[in-house]
DNA sequence: ATCTGGCGAGAGAGCGCTCTCTCACATCCC
DNA sequence: GGGATGTGAGAGAGCGCTCTCTCGCCAGAT
């Protein structure tokens, strides 16, 4: 007992197989009395097309991949903007009826793996999340003919349409407010330098600090809670007096907060900490976070429109989304 | 220009399009000689096979339907115990080939788009993560003749094999840790009672307050940050004499020990706070969390497991997984 | 030398669909 | 009334692959 096809619809409703597909595809040119006769047909067999036969002759799939290049440290399943900026695209993806292939891409053998796969032809698109630095696959990915874009600015120059959000701008609001509040030995802990939210970040810090006649204090982290953890220490350790530090992600500044706690730091009358990205756990931390509110959902739906309109040749113009300051207790 | 196809590789190689079917497909009757020459014409014109043609024939698809029913409140996107278990079972599945299909299934559109896509033959078999008590889709699925299976034990009385972890016996373990320390007014944030984590994480703390005559002190939430706080300082005006509280998991637990603070409690030394989880941000909790850990991805691997003996008529029993008991500072 | 087996390779059908081409028939204008 | 135009439906090719069936050929047995 196998699936019905249109074959078997066309002839219960008694047309043709092209009459047929021109109802379940929703062509004009059939009379009203033939595509109800068909469209009973089709309910009463409970008629689903089979897409290996569709996508067979038409060339396209419906579906497209969404490529997470994760680095060595498992952001992915830790850090909240993944999953979010992964649930948002998916929801606009299924919005307009496309199928979305998760191919998680960490070791040289799986980049292998997603190329062969995407260069098959199996998807009409591909979205690409977080790369750093030494990936290969957005250049890979760029030489295939397949519709390309990238959730972010892809850290190696490569021409592959991106939306981002406003790194610099944010980076050197969250450090003018620590200025403001008069703070003169302002830290940061950087994220990792081969990803370009890392790198941005890091430059928006120094612009405002060279503007501000102050000496810059600066510590990398990899983006991780326990990276921010050991940078703080690093910081404490270099200069005691410090009296901020702005943290290149809320992940890490978790870590930091921690790390100022242990150290006997009070918050925010010792040192003042900001953050960014404004992830949930930024309202929970002891004390609450003061960060920069990017929009996630916003970001994925503008990459989703982005790639719908590369399928129509449309613009491949960056996409550039600002930054909002969230004030609360830690700076 | 489009892509080689079989047959091209077989003109090149000199041989006919079957015997090149069976080299791609690793078949043992073809001469040395000849394996060779059309293993060198796929390299040569760098041929990948066409998987819209290879289902329409052989009705497999090699992928695999990755659904997340996600309930009202959004746990996909925040709780990471979704992104590690989907992180898991996607790396598992790509080890054995077989593609992940992403569906979020949130609304009742989405619910009837996944049960088309599914009933469709789009997919080889399902994996199904949390599904709160009311979800239809498990009987849905269950009822087409797909292969399924469920991450976590499907809250509503169905035929689909699981992987689950010992809720009702790790709930049990952090009670009586709390009991054991002495502990006398033990009270509990339980989850959501429509999810099966819920229910029998109360259940463990009901068993163990029965056993050591202690009366129990419940407040329901719904797994979020936001609902651990409101049903904290619901605890708190019940029984503000109350000195520890079993929070159903973590991300509550943070709440929890905010709404504490807030309280002016200190933590552990008025109220002892046992979580349920061990998430990376219990490490970073003020005091650190001591919680139950489950092993996630060996339960998404279990499952991968699972799945893959049904399609061979394998095993449908369940598998249950232990939990540990990991004391930090908080209890 | 003939027959039987077995094994490696080719021929060809067909998976379920779309889409072009063709055709029948109705409509319209001169 | 006859040709031109339009419109709705069917015929049939073919997308790229797998897989059964068949056949040719060689080794070994008779």
């Amino acid at each position: 007992m196998r699936r019905p096809t249109l074959e078997a619809v066309a002839a219960r409703a008694g047309v043709s197989r092209a009459t047929a597909s021109r109802v379940v595809n929703n062509q004009t040119t059939v009379a009203p009395h033939i595509r109800d006769a068909v469209q009973r047909a089709i309910d009463e067999l409970g008629y689903i097309p089979n897409s290996a036969a569709r996508s067979l002759v038409t060339q396209r799939t419906d579906s497209i991949a969404l490529v997470v290049s994760e680095p060595g440290t498992r952001v992915f399943s830790e850090d909240p903007m993944f999953s979010t900026a992964i649930r948002s695209a998916s929801y606009e993806l299924e919005a307009v009826n496309k199928q979305v292939v998760l191919m998680l891409a960490s070791s040289p053998k799986s980049h292998a793996r997603v190329e062969r796969y995407i260069s098959g032809g199996h998807v009409d698109g591909v979205m690409l999340i977080s790369m750093h630095g030494a990936d290969p696959l957005p250049a890979a990915l760029s030489r295939l003919r397949v519709p390309v874009v990238s959730y972010g600015r892809p850290a190696v120059p490569v021409d592959i349409p991106f939306v981002d959000n406003d790194n610099v701008g944010g980076a050197e609001a969250g450090v003018r407010h620590l200025v403001e509040s008069g703070r003169r030995r302002i830290a940061t802990i950087a994220g990792p330098q081969d990803m370009i939210a890392g790198q941005d970040r890091l430059t928006g810090y120094r612009n405002v600090l060279r503007d501000s006649d102050r000496r810059s204090i600066v510590a990398v982290g990899d983006f991780t809670r326990e990276s921010g953890a050991i940078a703080m220490r690093q910081l404490l350790g270099d200069d005691p007096a410090l009296d901020a530090v702005f943290v290149g992600n809320d992940l890490m500044a978790v870590g930091a907060l921690q790390a100022l706690r242990q150290a006997g730091r009070r918050v925010p009358d010792d040192v003042a900490v900001v953050g960014f990205d404004d992830i949930e756990a930024a309202k929970y931390t002891e004390p609450p976070l003061t960060t920069l509110r990017h929009p996630i959902a916003e970001q994925a739906a503008a990459m989703v429109r982005l790639l719908l309109g590369l399928f129509e040749g449309g613009s491949r113009e960056p996409v550039i989304l600002p930054t909002e300051l969230v004030v609360r207790e830690s700076a």
